[in-house]
DNA sequence: AACGTAGTAGAAACCAATTACTACGTGTGT
DNA sequence: ACACACGTAGTAATTGGTTTCTACTACGTT
């Protein structure tokens, strides 16, 4: 078929182990040996094939990420990151995609099953008991994003949303505000109920009565409607904390087109820092959870798990940071 | 190591071959064997190995996507709609990001040639000729974007930006505007050339004087430049057409910065249809590509490029559709 | 001159599958 | 009763590498 490693010897009239040798830098090959294998290889136009190689060396160096939806602004830079620190580190990377849908989840995991990777890093909520059983069976190490313990063969990412929540609501109440209203994502997912959580124990912490919470849904629509609902309540809260930027950017539309001006009447934050919220108009308060270290930090916890001989599991936190942009302002009373 | 087809084979009292036989639903095996095995299987927990099964057999079952830049949001949706092709064509797909770095872009095309891919899909501009003609020795079927003639292994896949342009200047003639400016983005992206003429040719038919063009950079910086020149000019235009989305983004801030107001005193649309346009606020006139179609497309093309025996490259076009925000509106003249 | 020792290269087993080919038993047609 | 075909399962070669173990060469030492 194409040019293998016994075309390269023949021509270089070595063996195909001195070929190999040279190829992985073993230090084996001497240098007048070396310069003509690299020259017939080149000559050759000899490419390696990754399925033979990792079928013959018995440590796979590949690693997985899986993640929810490639759409949502908050992956393709974790992806990026990850991908570039595990080429850094020697592996290859794959990436699949869930949609949100149980069923793919499965499928995902089965294919990094199939493809032998040494971890994976799950970014998804949708997964299963018995997947993540069936993964650390195999001892293939494993990174949850916010959701598992912590154990032999998995590592948890933890972002810190209390303290991303924490730095909104003193910002907004260093502002005047004092009555401060929150919406919510989805109630069965948890890094949507932390931010619930903190954003009740932030307020209590400043002595201030928790406001109305309203339910969203993570995205534009679930926002405008909350929108339009706050832009009605008496007393209306003078500020809006939104679980993340979409749903923000939903609830300023909703209060602008319910007559609200954003944000001399009334201030929105988001969270998570997308680019929507650096490019809107008015730009969005928001809360940067570096990503870039998210997927970083995936790459390098599943490169430890996995050359450990009894590896044991770790907790990373994730820090972030408050972003001040054009949706807030000083309390209008 | 793990479980493999030798142990199913043991543990059901069957051969290897009937084992991947009752894997492969070749229908040699009969209805008890494949019973008993397929329970063997689930037993034992065995998943086969892509590896060996690629390196078996000789078709090999992969195609992949090059982009330039999965934080672009144009491609997430892209990349999606291909791997959801290219698995149901039985295609494994795997991803590269090259960041605009040609070298990086290299990378990525030796990374498909190791996983010895059927085909790729190059979406991205960064691509020397001499690689491109790597890929045809190889027999290696390519899909590309916007970018190469058509030929024996190659397919091109043509974004019909010339007829989405011309409905923009068309629905903006339409609503009274005769002063309409263009926001460029890189002179040497095929792409933005295109839009460019695009604008101009449009301009012409209907008998305008194709207006000021400004140079962007297809960011917001370079849009919110743009638009800070256009509030100064004199007369001042009273549409913009931006080159793309985030383009247009950037020019309405830089407009409202300078005190106009958008649209009552001015126009502005986008191209792309991002998510951005439609989150923004206003929200940004555009020009849908059909960015599921694309990929789709892309995956078809390469599985009918490695299918045949004589390829012969083809053009697919990918329509564009005018949609409407409120970041336009009538001439206010 | 005999011997030990690096340093280098080769032969061959092995990885986990696929698949062409072979063998076997059974049923059918003449 | 014999030959033939067919359906089913097994044998073994093959895929493109890695890696272990062995063998050879050249050189310095005694």
């Amino acid at each position: 078929m194409s040019v293998t490693i016994r075309d390269v010897a023949k021509a270089a009239a070595v063996s195909t182990a001195t070929v190999s040798n040279v190829l992985n830098n073993t230090g084996k090959v001497g240098r007048e040996t070396r310069r003509l294998v690299l020259s017939t290889v080149r000559k050759l136009g000899y490419i390696r094939d990754v399925h033979a190689r990792h079928l013959a060396s018995h440590d796979r160096r590949t690693l997985g990420i899986i993640v929810s939806d490639i759409e949502n602004p908050f992956f393709p830079e974790v992806i990026k990151s990850f991908e570039i620190r595990a080429r850094q580190l020697g592996y290859d990377a794959i990436l699949s995609d869930t949609n949100y849908d149980p069923r793919r989840t499965r499928q995902a995991a089965e294919r990094m099953m199939e493809h032998k990777v040494r971890g994976v890093a799950i970014m998804t909520s949708e997964i299963s008991l018995r997947l993540v059983h069936e993964l650390a069976r195999r001892k293939i190490a494993v990174a949850f994003l916010d959701l598992a313990p912590v154990q032999g063969y998995m590592s948890n990412l933890r972002i810190d949303y209390l303290s991303g929540v924490e730095q909104i609501v003193n910002y907004l109440h260093e502002n005047g505000h004092r009555h401060i209203a929150f919406v919510a994502g989805r109630p069965g997912l948890k890094s949507n109920v932390e931010r619930l959580q903190a954003y009740e124990n932030s307020m209590k912490k400043l002595g201030l009565e928790p406001g109305p919470v309203l339910r969203g849904d993570l995205r534009f629509e679930g926002g405008f409607a909350a929108g339009a609902a706050i832009a009605k309540l008496s007393p209306r809260p003078t500020a809006v904390v939104a679980v993340n930027d979409l749903t923000a950017v939903g609830v300023i539309k909703g209060l602008l087109n319910a007559g609200c001006r954003v944000p001399q009447d009334i201030s929105v934050t988001g969270f998570d820092k997308t680019r929507l919220a650096e490019y809107c108009n008015p730009s969005i308060t928001t809360v940067d959870i570096h990503r870039e270290t998210l997927g970083r930090l995936a790459a390098d916890a599943l490169h430890e798990l996995s050359s450990t001989v009894s590896p044991q599991g770790k907790e990373y936190r994730i820090s972030s940071e408050l972003v001040i942009g054009g949706s807030s302002g000083p309390s209008p009373q």
